[in-house]
DNA sequence: ATTGACAGATGACACCGTGTCATTTATAAT
DNA sequence: ATTATAAATGACACGGTGTCATCTGTCAAT
């Protein structure tokens, strides 16, 4: 978490310094990003970035954190939408995210995050939701499920439910990076999958 | 992938080569572990570990691989074993991975191994079969799977529910660095999520 | 207006790691 | 013995990190 410094300084120069550090994430992934191109680019001296953050990582995952809470809203208002119905609220998200991440002048920074998704990315993005079924993040979800649909006998399944198609939604995103895969694509295997989920590997 | 130069040492100086490597990517992660460690711990001139390898990720990725592929071996055993019962086949897989890890003197290599699996490491551990349904390793899987027992249509479905039992078990013991969970909790998690995917998220 | 105190700004610096390359050494072939 | 080729070596140039002693600006108290 950033300090208490960097909240006090004026929004512009904010603003300045994560687009600083947006360009710097969309050149090269986290671990090859240099704090030296950061204020470089912003124009700070080296000492003041140490006053605003802890390190690397710390900037990092306060810029991700932005945009998965954006995210996050999103996908509680498409539940909304969908009355309910986790499978559309999903299969929606996830087609909401290509087309806003292709939208992006930083198509570079979601390409190197989804590369470099991994778990310690994820709890960002989905935050404690994918951690706990005590978590606040996952009641607000579970709360608006229309569970009448779903093949659930209890919170844990739904839990479960939730965090797997999420995280195949997830996979299947970074995964278009990958291998570069076209949306279309990487939509279609998603609904094969979800289907595939909807009706059980199992035969009857 | 190493260079022609190191497999040409005897096998022993590979060994202590390997052994430094596992030694420090126990330590910490792919990210923040150093060469300079590594040839320090093996004793060998910093010019040469460029001699057989590209770089750490090279080196990384190549130790990786031996795990991996030990692993792939094992789940076509237990294919074999289960008569192509996948289920049964994954769970004993995760199972599997686990006690071995517990049981490795280097059991952080795997805890930093996991925490951070990214796409990149994954396809090292998946291999290609995360990727397409032509390639190889996928096809030896699938022609040792009993589909008679699988609600499957195509071959398509069938590719699709072993990616995501296979990246399911990865996900779960991932899970269990990220946030301590033990053993016992892994598995019940993982059998909870096979469950669902065998009996379908749908109501009827 | 002056002072003191304190938060924040600054950039030089010590430290560490990387990858390269000119040079040396070993090996093999004629 | 000579030459060619492959491998080994470690000094070096470069670049990045995080810290710290020092400087600056602000504001409340007198």
């Amino acid at each position: 978490m950033p300090r208490q410094t960097f909240y006090n300084l004026p929004i512009e120069k904010q603003e300045v310094l994560i687009e600083a550090g947006e360009k710097e994430f969309s050149r090269v992934p986290l671990f090859e990003a240099s704090i030296a191109n950061i204020v470089k680019e912003a124009g700070i001296p080296r000492g003041s970035f140490y006053q605003y953050f802890q390190d690397k990582e710390d900037f990092y995952f306060y810029i991700l954190n932005q945009y998965a809470d954006e995210k996050r809203k999103r996908f509680i208002r498409l539940l909304e939408k969908h009355d309910g119905n986790i499978f559309y609220a999903v299969s929606d998200l996830c087609e909401d995210l290509l087309i806003r991440i292709d939208r992006k002048n930083d198509k570079q920074f979601f390409k190197n995050m989804f590369l470099h998704l991994d778990f310690e990315t994820e709890r960002a993005f989905l935050s404690d939701m994918n951690y706990s079924v005590l978590s606040e993040q996952y009641k607000e979800v579970r709360d608006l499920v229309d569970t009448t649909i779903l093949n659930v006998k209890n919170d844990e399944e739904l839990f479960h439910m939730i965090q797997m198609l999420l995280s195949m939604m997830l996979g299947n995103i970074a995964r278009k990076y990958a291998v570069n895969i076209p949306n279309e694509k990487v939509l279609h295997n998603f609904t094969t999958q979800i289907n595939l989920m909807k009706k059980g590997f199992k035969a009857k």
